[in-house]
DNA sequence: TCATGTTTCCATCATTCGTTTGATTTGAGT
DNA sequence: ACTCAAATCAAACGAATGATGGAAACATGA
């Protein structure tokens, strides 16, 4: 099942390079509702009639976008679930591994703007579900969660099916949102009264991680 | 500190009633971006203008709305945190209690359209902040979000206070894009083979309710 | 050099949106 | 009945957006 969800786009085609280019970057900042082709096409030094050439539509950009980034996700983790499955520790550590292997195409090094991205394109999806989102979710996506919710099942036979598929999807929630913005961590500053000042990836990834082993963990 | 947030508006006047209805409804629905004002005042059978007349702007009236919002949830969770801090059970029911006192605002008995209305409140405010959001923020969440984290340090002393404001932000966070959509309920009827088709307000409550107790147990 | 297909560019279109205008209606006070 | 301010209404405005059509520029191979 790896028909492509697109049509074909020239990925050697500078145009093209620079438009998915800008598209990545100004997406991942303002979400792709808040950014014009104009403005788009500005930032990547191209026509403004070059996205509905090569790509057909505004909304062939942003698929385009969003599978590359999907499909991505997926091999970072099956790649990773593979070696996790062969690891021999003990149960709590390997359900942390886990988690972080879920983590990774979000908060993993050198993934601000792709976490950031895929973060926004699952609220999208969530808030304004589209035929071409829909297919994207069904063919990257899909598959892996089931990945995920077995090798939970392995680890906490103590949870149902249900029950796991339940938290799965809580876990998505927490995850998607935590990373698709900055302003609940400059709440978090706020909160504790100044003290709290270190929100970036890296403290995301430690506090996210114990708090999804915890509610896994049981 | 009970300075009123947004202008004085008469809240007697019928047309500001079916106003503030019609967004209700249509906010809950579809977002209140995705709501233009024709469609709303047509909803509300009443004249374009008068939205810009009484409110102000959309922005206005979205304000308004939220404002309103914000304040019930307060009230709701005021009144049975009073209570809590007097109940004498053990701790994990009383931790129970608390977070169900939490959700009561999303997930409680008749607050399907409120419910969401205010997760999507949030998620508006988290991905676009606005000086109204920030000012709503301020004045009606913070305070109650200080007493759930003190409530919860006085419960879990293990967990520092550092710690307990990220989770607290993480279960926020969670539960309110739990409660803004439904897409997501959908994926768990395809992920687990159509066996999970009760995903109402009801199940999600008790799911989400096992969820947070067991990331805050630890 | 020429022919052909591809890509880029400019100008413009149609639509949608929030907002405003200015005339008209309503209703309470005298 | 008259006044006047508040409320409502139809109509239109200006700005922004995604999308196009057709001319021009470019590249490629004969």
């Amino acid at each position: 099942m790896h028909r492509r969800v697109s049509r074909q786009i020239d990925f050697e085609n500078d145009t093209v390079v620079r438009v998915v280019a800008a598209a990545k970057q100004l997406f991942a900042e303002f979400g792709h509702e808040n950014v014009s082709l104009r403005r788009l096409t500005e930032c990547a030094d191209v026509n403004v009639a070059a996205v509905n050439y090569h790509f057909g539509s505004k909304q062939g950009l942003t698929e385009a976008v969003f599978e590359q980034l999907a499909e991505e996700a997926t091999t970072i983790r099956k790649t990773r679930l593979a070696a996790w499955a062969a690891m021999d520790i003990e149960p709590r550590e390997k359900l942390e591994e886990l988690i972080s292997i879920f983590l990774e195409p979000y908060l993993g090094e050198g993934r601000d703007v792709e976490g950031r991205l895929l973060s926004r394109f699952f609220l999208q999806h969530r808030l304004k579900p589209t035929d071409g989102t829909n297919q994207i979710i069904e063919t990257f996506h899909n598959p892996i969660a089931l990945d995920f919710v077995q090798a939970l099942s392995e680890l906490r036979p103590r949870l149902n099916r249900d029950e796991l598929i339940w938290r799965y999807i809580f876990m998505v929630n927490t995850v998607i949102l935590t990373c698709a913005e900055d302003t609940s961590f400059k709440r978090i500053t706020v909160l504790s009264g100044g003290e709290v000042t270190k929100t970036g990836r890296f403290e995301r990834r430690t506090e996210l991680l114990k708090f999804l082993v915890s509610a896994f963990w049981d």
